[in-house]
DNA sequence: ATGATAGTTCGACTATTGTCGAACTATTCG
DNA sequence: CGAATAGTTCGACAATAGTCGAACTATCAT
């Protein structure tokens, strides 16, 4: 069974981890990952062809904030959240928070 | 005096924000102006030349992270940091903070 | 006015990033 | 084994972003 390349947590490059949530669709992958863990990719596709799909979760991958494991058929994401907090505390869910809060108000005043 | 124009705070991005925040030249003004407040754009150049400098600042305006006055000769710069702080509570600290901790560590185990 | 200083704008170029179809790999199921 | 499923890799292309010199603008000092 094949598994993926993680970078270490000590080899976490903050902007690296902020590029790669400046992207609005990895964004939301994220989002969707922190309220339910771990997903396949599959329902995170939002309508985009698999190679686009597959390029994004390679990104966070290397950022170090998704960590996936082949599991059967699945490929099954879930954020390293833990690592990410010890090496950089309260960054992944103050930008969460920040993320829930911009999608309150992208209409109104 | 010909002043700049900047976003109002409710159109602040937060996926431009950590665009702004995701190239190491742009977060190392932020960083500098964390701790002097306000600067003008000269001691920030790091080496590079003015029409790069000037595009980073133009970056970092547009996504809301600095504001940029005119005062006699000088452009002074600083963040706009209780606008953030309403807007996205903790994100600047906690960015900041994780940007300290970075540096801390680029060579050690 | 003239010159000096601080920074912007323009335009060209390069580099990085994102997109997507097509072919490929790994695993499960029949 | 062969077919189906889930996702990756490759390669081409488009779009975005960064770099930098040169010309320009605004302000201050003389």
């Amino acid at each position: 069974m094949k598994q993926y390349e993680h970078p270490p947590a000590e080899a976490f490059r903050l902007t690296a981890i902020l590029h790669a949530l400046s992207d609005p669709y990895r964004l939301s992958i994220v989002q969707k990952l922190s309220v339910l863990q771990p997903q396949p990719c599959a329902p995170l596709q939002g309508g985009r062809p698999k190679s686009s799909v597959s390029h994004h979760f390679s990104v966070l991958r290397k950022a170090g904030l998704v960590r996936t494991v082949v599991v059967g058929v699945n490929h099954m994401n879930s954020l390293r959240d833990a690592e990410l907090e010890a090496r950089f505390p309260g960054l992944l869910k103050t930008i969460l928070d920040a993320a829930a809060r911009s999608e309150g108000l992208p209409a109104q005043d």
